[in-house]
DNA sequence: TTGAAAGCGCTAACAA
DNA sequence: TTGTTAGCGCTTTCAA
């Protein structure tokens, strides 16, 4: 065979055929080299590794998902506006940048219909893999999705044998919430809960088990009497309503737990409105411990989750399946932390 | 050929052949269906596509890749925290939902480097056309992935015959805010500009943009002599120690026009602990009219750009360019719009 | 209008 | 250890 002029169509991009004859080997020996696969020897790699840095050659990942991986993992994320997910997609990152794997997300939107179709989507392009941020589907579904491709769920509490999760213990964090309020001297803390009246929407969610643990932690504090929860939703405007509807009772609760830092910036607003200090006559608290919480005119008190070593994790179980390490499934549940801020105080003397 | 048994190995996926024996045609056909290419009749048409339903067939999309298009679109996104990226997003997937378009978001970081390797991810994986939202990779290697595959830069100014553009007016929206400030009777107004120490950063990125046109207004208003441009980072730190620095001043400016919201945060907290007050002591002013600037307790004068119109027309500008529709290059060049709020007001009367 | 057949770039099974 | 070869699921000629 001639050896080609280098006047070539110019457009072509270069594929293992042209590495291998640069190389002088054959092209199976060129794939065994990229997947560092067994029974290459030492001078064979090199000579490969030379021709591939010579072209410039990059492998073209949907060909090799042909037969068989395409190295890349599917996230899908709810809400980019959600201040907690880049540290989840950041962690990902982290652990993935050591590998030969590649993250790419996919805007998911919050209703089951759409995150369905992205999934869908990440299936059709083959990823290895999938992490599903707090995704809303039903359950059955997700366990179809964790069937078809290996799956890790963030966010969502509940285990299932088809995917592994990791979670962060909601209950023990809304208890911190509540135990700080109490050890203040506060009697009536109210909690305002995300309630989404979105059908076939799992009581696994995140703001079903914190709503839980507030039950719980009044309980245990003796302020059963007290429970008062708010069902509105994790949003600016979701905080204000329902701020607003709290601070119109006869005997208004000296204590706001908002489920979400975001419903909290909410209760902050109706709070500022309504003339009252923050936390002299009303303390504030939210649950994420955002970037926003931390902001000096805001300063709220929080809970803080550790979202890059939830996403590092997620990236190392799902690795695990994907390159078939494990078959039983994971459940991964980490304990958050409460972070103090001047947006909670002692109750008012008379309140 | 007997008729095959329903007891399949079960693990397979349908693919473009069930569908083709199910609907009595040839692959090719299926094919064309898929495309909506020329040369079906209708009642072929008609048979294939209940085939399809009836099997619930999804085209895989990387084979598809391999010959013709993979129907994905890749979004260079550099930083997930940004409160303006999640509207480009919603304005690109409500353009590519009525199309066969498929979005997803390749997340880059902020270097050159990390956004060169997800923009190689991206090609590797042959999408079919790249969005890049303020890529900081220098004009040379942006033109190079332009020539290999259909690009569209969101906001960074210069145009180029290789790509397309979609930016915001910033020296418009600049001079909105010096404006504004300076109908409110102030001429000490400072401005915070982020400056990259990174090498080879282009000087069409919005920062560059944003402090020229702080400074073509001040001259316009006649007030050149109170140019005042600090150095810093948009970042809340870096509006903090911006403002930390301006306040030090023995004249110490009556308004502070940060570049971006989130440094424009910083500023009020340095204002705060310094005991002054917003904005009868000093008014603030940010850019990008993030959800943060619209938040009661903060309330941030700010410049507003239509992100989801933005996005719309980048995926519409691309689509024109994967369908080969068109061959110049277009820069779409939108208008900004003030949004006072109150943090801006009259300055002091004794300064 | 329809279909047969040849790839796209790669991996995996197997033979040498 | 190395190479040959047969696909992966689709699109695209090109003939019928």
């Amino acid at each position: 065979m001639a050896v080609e002029p280098e006047a070539e169509p110019a457009a072509r991009r270069t594929t293992i055929a042209d590495v291998a004859s640069r190389a002088n080997v054959s092209t199976a020996a060129v794939s065994k080299v990229l997947r560092n696969a067994y029974g290459v020897s030492p001078a064979m790699q090199e000579r490969v590794r030379a021709a591939i840095a010579e072209l410039g050659y990059r492998p073209h990942a949907a060909a090799r998902g042909m037969r068989g991986q395409t190295y890349t993992i599917g996230v899908l994320i709810p809400d980019l506006r959600n201040p907690f997910f880049p540290e989840l997609i950041e962690g990902i990152g982290e652990h993935l940048a050591a590998t030969d794997y590649q993250a790419l997300l996919g805007p998911g939107g919050s209703t089951p219909e759409s995150q369905a179709r992205i999934t869908e989507a990440m299936i059709d392009r083959r990823m290895d893999g999938l992490i599903m941020i707090a995704p809303v589907v039903p359950r059955a579904q997700l366990e179809a999705t964790a069937r078809t491709v290996p799956t890790v769920v963030i966010g969502r509490h509940g285990r299932s044998a088809e995917f592994d999760a990791v979670v962060d213990d909601d209950v023990t964090g809304a208890g911190l919430i509540v135990d700080h309020l109490a050890d203040l001297g506060h009697r009536r803390i109210a909690h305002i809960e995300h309630r989404d009246t979105t059908r076939g929407i799992p009581t696994t969610m995140p703001q079903t088990v914190r709503a839980d643990g507030y039950r719980q932690a009044m309980a245990r504090r003796g302020l059963t009497d007290e429970i008062d929860v708010v069902p509105s939703t994790y949003s600016e405007a979701g905080g204000y309503a329902a701020a607003r509807e709290l601070l119109a009772r006869p005997r208004r609760p000296t204590a706001i737990f908002a489920g979400a830092d975001v419903a909290a910036i909410g209760v902050l607003n109706a709070v500022h409105e309504a003339g009252l200090r923050i936390p002299e006559d009303i303390s504030v608290a939210g649950y994420d411990n955002t970037s926003i919480a931390a902001m000096g005119p805001i300063s709220l008190t929080s809970v803080d989750q550790d979202g890059r070593l939830m996403g590092s994790n997620a990236a190392r179980l799902l690795l695990e399946r994907v390159e078939g390490k494990r078959r039983r499934s994971v459940l991964m549940s980490l304990s958050p932390t409460l972070v103090p801020r001047r947006s909670t105080g002692a109750p008012p003397v008379n309140p």
